[in-house]
DNA sequence: TAGATTGTTAATCGATTAACAATC
DNA sequence: TAGATTGTTAATCGATTAACAATC
């Protein structure tokens, strides 16, 4: 199966939570329904639909559990992927509470933080760990993707130790541009670039 | 001056990213140095930059701090923006901490949340209000963008109070789908969306 | 001069939207 | 039947990349 591109997966993300929280309760769905919620083009959701091998009904729509179901499969939530956040900061600790990352196949193993009145705590059931733990536990419990949320002095150095352990995502959540070699993918979550395409209007 | 898309927004955002922490103490920096810093073809960073109004030099690149100032302009940087977050829990807190926003022309004002141990606290010389009080703050500071981060279940009503008061772009944290009038546009901070789009790879 | 880099056009590529036959 | 909705093709629109003359 071919893969999705970015703009897909971020529609059918949206799509997912549409039919977890709002439509539900209805045993089929229109893709006009869902497009109108999200401002869409109904073309645009019936074809991210098919990209996702569903089949609808004429007068009907969509059966909605079965799309859910076949949105999670396309996505592969069934996949477990295992992370780390490293900085147990406000941030760290929103995304440790923030939802239940594992419905998605997001594994948070634990998270990692140099400040002693973190180390040992225990967040949402996940413990924190000094930084020096990363060594060890990245390869031991096959964490491929760091959630980044240290100060930004530390991004850089701490990005180098994760890659040295073998992390090739970085989600970086500081407001920093890091220096990876070619075959590490650092994704930008850039907030500020966030706020101002949102005053771009609709 | 015709709008900026999207895309070119958050590029240009870590453009001024680069020139302010990773490439700084030079006179010129190259389109071929960006380029390679962001993972970005040197022609698409080019044509970006032509959109700021920034000449550059055969054999030198782009003068660093012109360039700067010329993106924070074109970003309107100099436009203040009023806005309040609603939620002053972990995730409030860590943005009400997360940078200098007002570098970007972003005046966050206030926090409002409903818990008794909450209001009245301070969080980065930022007072902490009750949610009854945004009936007449909103208006009275003419604030046009409102945070949401607060938890999902409560995500629709306090939507619709905000409206009420004329707030017409809603930054959305929580991972809920809005149901709002076509003239409100509502911007998802898709959090798991964002983090499956990196699994993509480069 | 030779080499490097911009500025810009043309070519390519990809994403969105419109349209409509099929059909329930 | 009439109306509504899918599935899909064709048309449009927009974004990215390649290429290269200009020139410092």
């Amino acid at each position: 199966m071919e893969p999705l591109t970015d703009k897909v997966v971020d529609r059918l993300t949206l799509y997912h939570c549409v039919l977890t929280h709002t439509l539900t309760d209805r045993p089929f769905v229109a893709s006009q329904e869902v497009a109108a919620l999200l401002k869409l083009n109904d073309s645009q959701v019936r074809k991210d639909i098919a990209l996702c091998g569903v089949l609808g009904r004429q007068k009907h729509g969509y059966p909605t559990a079965e799309l859910k179901r076949s949105i999670e499969r396309r996505l592969g939530f069934a996949d477990r992927k295992n992370v780390v956040i490293i900085g147990a900061g406000n941030l760290g600790t929103a995304l440790t509470n923030y939802t239940d990352f594992r419905d998605y196949g997001i594994d948070i193993l634990a998270l990692f933080d140099n400040h002693p009145a973190k180390i040992g705590r225990h967040i949402n059931g996940k413990t924190v760990y000094p930084m020096s733990d990363l060594n060890r536990f990245i390869p031991n419990h096959q964490v491929g993707s760091v959630i980044l949320t240290v100060p930004p002095a530390m991004a850089q150095t701490v990005a180098e130790t994760v890659m040295a352990c073998g992390v090739r995502f970085i989600w970086n959540f500081t407001p920093c541009v890091l220096r990876v070699p070619p075959d590490v993918v650092v994704h930008y979550e850039n907030i500020i670039g966030s706020f101002l395409q949102m005053q771009n209007g609709p």
